[in-house]
DNA sequence: TACCAGGTCGCTG
DNA sequence: CAGCGACCTGGT
């Protein structure tokens, strides 16, 4: 296990946050993060952070993947006072944190997540884990009888691999609550496949935002906004900026003139999530 | 019952 | 190039 304090961070808030859609509340504030082919739980103890892997492991995956080398109170800090929307939003969205998430999951979680509602893309990911998935133990956390946490052993579907998403063809991908999305999915799978799907997404992750945003625009079912997503959710990107329907009436109704992009060249996509969280979570969290 | 959801495609002018 | 209807489907 390793015991770290980490600030500027909510497991709970991050899970509602609408960048990961497997992230879920197992009970009394065990979070399981599942990524890629990866899997961890954490709990919060006061100011500490609890995870259920060795030192190691943390350093090597969930360090980066939590982006605890981001700083996050730096970024809060360049929101002027004036700008009491976004001072609100970020008041509210205190712990959202952009993770660093896998390329090729987030391809295909942001192509189902088009038109679409957060329950049923979660739906869909969910159940496109347990048919194409693979089936893996990962370690979690138990508190035990004497009141101390320890690990135990979880098993977990893995995200599933291209090839196997590419093989199972359009009928595979069936009663997933895909609707028309299914064959975005299934052009998407062919592409990240064999060596030159390699290649396509290791070339994807070295190019900058705007070569990036440019190449994902010329695949199928990928527009504007999903390529967006995709730049600053599965390559980190976070100057990229995803306009959707929320932040589209954000903007309408607390930036009449428009959003101050400028003033916040290069990390814009972090204020973004801040935005977001509080316009889906203010009215539950009330 | 209609409308909406982390939009994009394909067609028209 | 801009505008606009169609589109799967579950939730409210």
């Amino acid at each position: 296990m390793v015991r770290i304090k980490i600030d500027d961070m909510d497991l709970g808030q991050i899970a509602k946050s609408g960048q990961c859609f497997r992230m879920e509340e197992l009970e009394q504030g065990i979070w399981s993060v599942t990524a890629g082919t990866q899997y961890i739980e954490a709990v919060k103890e006061g100011e500490e952070f609890l995870f259920s892997c060795e030192e190691e492991e943390f350093k090597r995956v969930w360090f980066h993947y939590f982006d605890l080398e981001g700083d996050y109170c730096g970024y809060k800090k360049q929101v002027p006072e004036e700008d009491s929307y976004l001072r609100e939003a970020i008041r509210c969205g205190w712990g959202v944190r952009i993770l660093r998430q896998d390329l090729w999951e987030m391809l295909v979680t942001f192509l189902i997540s088009q038109n679409n509602n957060i329950p049923r893309i979660k739906g869909s990911v969910r159940e496109l884990c347990n048919r194409f998935g693979e089936e893996k133990k990962g370690r979690g956390l138990k508190m035990s009888s004497a009141g101390m946490w320890e690990e135990v052993t979880r098993s977990f579907k893995t995200f599933p691999a291209p090839d196997s998403i590419a093989s199972a063809g359009l009928p595979g991908l069936s009663d997933l609550g895909l609707g028309y999305r299914d064959k975005y999915i299934l052009h998407m799978a062919q592409c990240c496949s064999g060596p030159d799907g390699e290649k396509w997404m290791s070339d994807l992750k070295k190019a900058d935002y705007e070569n990036a945003h440019a190449t994902l625009l010329t695949q199928y079912g990928i527009g504007k906004k999903v390529a967006d997503c995709v730049c600053l959710f599965g390559l980190h990107h976070v100057g990229a900026f995803p306009v959707d329907t929320h932040v589209k009436q954000i903007i309408t109704t607390y930036y009449p003139n428009g959003f101050p992009l400028n003033r916040y060249e290069g990390y814009a996509g972090i204020l973004q999530q801040y935005m977001f969280y509080h316009k889906i979570n203010r009215l539950a969290a009330e």
